[in-house]
Parts: C-alpha cells; structure tokens; sequence
DNA sequence: CCATTATCTTTACATCGTAAAGATCAAATA
DNA sequence: TATTTGATCTTTACGATGTAAAGATAATGG
C-alpha cells in the first residue's frame, strides 16, 4: 500500500466526469426530477455496478489493488458507499469470491457438455479448472487464496458448494459409482481428495510461477495444459502406488 | 485493518521495559560506556531478533497482523527500523519465509532418515510435509500464499529451490531413475508434478478447511493423515489412469 | 583524536478500512 | 396530495499502515 500511487483523489475527476454515462444508460424508468439531472445522487444499480467495477479493478491492478476504494473511484461514488451494501470489505471480497465460483461452475459445466468420449469428458472438467485460473487468475485468487472470506454468506457458500458437488459427483461417474451424500468409504474419499488436490495445487503451482522450472525442460513448447494432461493419464510407475 | 485494536503505541511501555532482557544476554562484548546502560541506542543483533519477532507474530496475531510496526514494537524498537534491515515489507516476508523452508526443508529431511521401511520411506516426505503445515500454518502461509515474495534474494530463492531439488530426488529415487538436471520426459515431469500438486494442493485445502466435508463423511475420528496415506497408496480406479 | 559510516529514532505524508453524522431521494402512509 | 419514513449515498473523522527523509547516536577506521 502507499506505494507512491499518484492517483488518488484527482484521479476521478480528470478521468470520467463522475457517472454520467452509466447513469443515462444504466438506470431505468428514472423521471427527469431536476433539469440538470448531473450526478445523481442515487444510483438506481450500485450494487451490480460495484461488483462489476470491482472485477475489473482486478483485472487490472491485481489482488493487492483491489480495495474498497478503489472500487469506490472505479464505479464513481464516494469511498464509503460500498460498505452500505456489503458492510465490510470482507464482504465485498465475499460476494465478487461467489460471483467467480459462479462463472467457475459454468465454466466447468459447458466444457462437460461439450466433450464427446468418455476420455475426453474426463479430462475437460479439470481442463476448465486450470483454464479459468489461467484466464481469471486474479477471479481464482479471490477464490482460494484469500482469508478474507465469510463462507457465511448464502451466497458464497452455495456458489461454492455447488463447486465441490460438482467435482464430487465427476469422480463417482468416474468410478461407475453413485457416491451418497453422508458417508464415504475411504477409497472414495481418497478418490475425490486425490482429484481436487491435483488440480488445485496444480493450479496454484502454475500460477506462482513454480512449474516454470520442470516445463523449461521439457521439449520445446510443452504448454501447462499437456503437462495437466499427462499428470491425470500418465501411467503411475514407482513404489508407491499399486502392487 | 485497524479492526479497533486497542493495543496501539502504549502496548511497548506497559508490556515491556522495552528490551532489557535481550540486550544483556545477547549482545556481546558491550563495554560499560554510559553507567546507566538502560535501551541503548544500538540493538546489536537487530535483524535477527527481528525475524524472531516476525515469528513470533505470525503465530500469535496471524497473517494479517504481520505488520512491520507490529514486529517493531514486538521487538522493541521503533517502527521504521526494520526497514534499514529488510528495506521493505517484501523484504521481511522474504527474509521470513526463507527461514521457514529451511524449517520445512530440514523437517522432511529428519523425517525421511528416521524412516526404515521404503514405504515408510516413501510416505515420510508428504507426511512431513502436511505435518509442518499443520504445525506452523502462519509459515506456511507466508511460504505459499503470500504474493509479496521477492525471489530474486538469495535467501529466499536458495531455501526454496533446495525445496523443490529434495522432492525431486524423491520422486526420482521411488521411479528408480536419476533425473538428470537440464532435460525431463513427460513422464518424469508429470510424475513430479503429480506428487508435489497433490501434496501441495492437499495442505491448502487442509489449511483452509475445504476438507472438513470429506473428513466428516469419513468413520469418526479419521484424521487428516490417514487420508493423505490414503490418498498417496490407495488403487486408483476409474477410467482416467492405467490402460 | 577525528571523520566516516552504520544503525536506530523522529517526523511526516499518502492511503487504507471503518464508524458516524448529514444530505438526498423514493416510496409508503395519512 | 402532502408528509413522513426509510434506503441510499456523501462528508467528515480517526486510527493504522508502509515508506521516505532527516536527525541522533554509536562503532569503526584513518
């Protein structure tokens, strides 16, 4: 923080002049109450708005960036607006986190359905995981790597819960065996850790730069995405597993 | 932030006679210049007294307590002198988390050489592994998840490769192949990727508590190194892995 | 013995999260 | 329809943080 950012309070007023755009656009069936009709003092859709200016402070300053007001100046209304609506930035981070699992789940779910063999059904659900995270790695931070996050929330909770029923459900279909919804055997247990726990620290690895290292020393041109493929279809050789 | 936390600038003079202990004992051969001796001006072995105090932090208030003012004051000196040592908040958390993958690094090797049988051998390494996370999560959170980590220092960047070089080995070792240092198979490279993604992944949804469903759903009293054995040894089934 | 340098403190500033009070508007109510 | 009420947004304020800059102090080397 405090990193010698010149853009602080000037910034708002020189770039944009304060919400007129998306106020004409945005706002419906809004009479024109006064003449003027500049800079409206309600909004009509801050919320949306906020989550939305969020997602692209993000994108474009990353995680650290990402602050209350910041959001604030990136929507065009005052710094303490946002807490009227999430109370916290615990909650805002809760609510852009639900947004993401959301667009993670569909993701993941449209990559499914496109896939024709069984073999390329398998491998498209943990194909779209690590693609997202490639193409939202700020979205995926939030998501995972964040502590500041009230599971809580209806919201959240069921966007992410929806995400491990998901994968859950995959590896049973996988194991040819419908997986009930209290109890596990540990061989299932150890079937759906194993599953997640690749593909999320593959991911996580990916994204912290820490395969750059093994994929410079593969052939040439070797992407993240054959190596996610190998790791899921590779024979496993070694001590370790199997007889 | 600010999260009306009473322990403001009073906390080092109530708490504290601001350093008396640690500069008797510590500092060697302080003649006598001024009788009165009382906190003296210079420290001594101020950068390592910091990185203590960092730790110490870390485990007591947290991640986000992990202030450069709060690891002044935890060591009793004023808030701008860690940055003549570290330079910059990326500089202590560096510096720190260099410490902890030496921790981590010599943890795994204790633990591997006080295995006998190959299987345990083989387990030793991932066991050890969760184990320090589990112990020391700050640490591993500042290793793992922190973004604000300068590789480029020494340090840092030797500790962790030592890290990686050590789970290499290890997999070579269980393939019953040498790696060699500049060139992979696919293979090889999936294999290492494998083990470290599953292992990595594992501890961060164990830290996180996204494996709390699927412990729950396991007979009571499953812990969560029962699982990751299971996890490491059990039959693969299903249509994604062998022939 | 003095000058230089390293170490630590003081002071200052921009930014952040958040609380509290004031302003403005939409909608319910009388 | 006029008025009140509640929701929404702004202003103001405060403590905390990272960091820069200048001052104070002690160790070191000439």
């Amino acid at each position: 923080m405090a990193k010698t950012d010149t853009k602080g309070e000037t910034a708002r007023s020189a770039r944009a002049p304060r919400r007129t755009k998306a106020t004409a656009a945005s706002r419906p069936a809004r009479r024109a109450a006064s003449a003027k009709a500049e800079t409206p003092y309600h909004h009509g859709a801050l919320r949306e708005a906020l989550l939305q200016a969020a997602e692209r402070v993000l994108e474009r300053d990353g995680l650290s960036g990402l602050t209350l007001r910041a959001v604030a100046r990136e929507a065009g209304v005052s710094h303490a607006a946002p807490t009227h609506h999430f109370g916290d930035l615990t909650g805002l981070l809760s609510e852009l986190a639900a947004v993401g699992f959301r667009q993670f789940n569909a993701a993941m779910a449209s990559s499914c359905d496109a896939a024709t063999t069984p073999l390329a059904r398998a491998l498209a659900r943990p194909k779209a995981y690590v693609a997202y995270a490639q193409a939202h790695p700020g979205m995926y931070g939030i998501m995972f790597r964040t502590e500041r996050l009230d599971y809580s929330r209806p919201s959240l909770n069921e966007a992410a819960e929806a995400s491990f029923a998901g994968l859950a459900n995959a590896i049973g279909a996988m194991r040819q065996e419908q997986i009930s919804g209290d109890t596990l055997t540990l061989n299932q247990a150890a079937a759906i850790a194993r599953a997640w726990s690749m593909v999320h620290g593959f991911t996580m690895l990916l994204l912290d730069g820490r395969l750059e290292d093994i994929l410079g020393r593969l052939p040439e041109g070797t992407t993240a995405e054959r190596l996610l493929e190998a790791m899921l279809t590779a024979p496993v050789t070694g001590k370790l597993s199997g007889p």
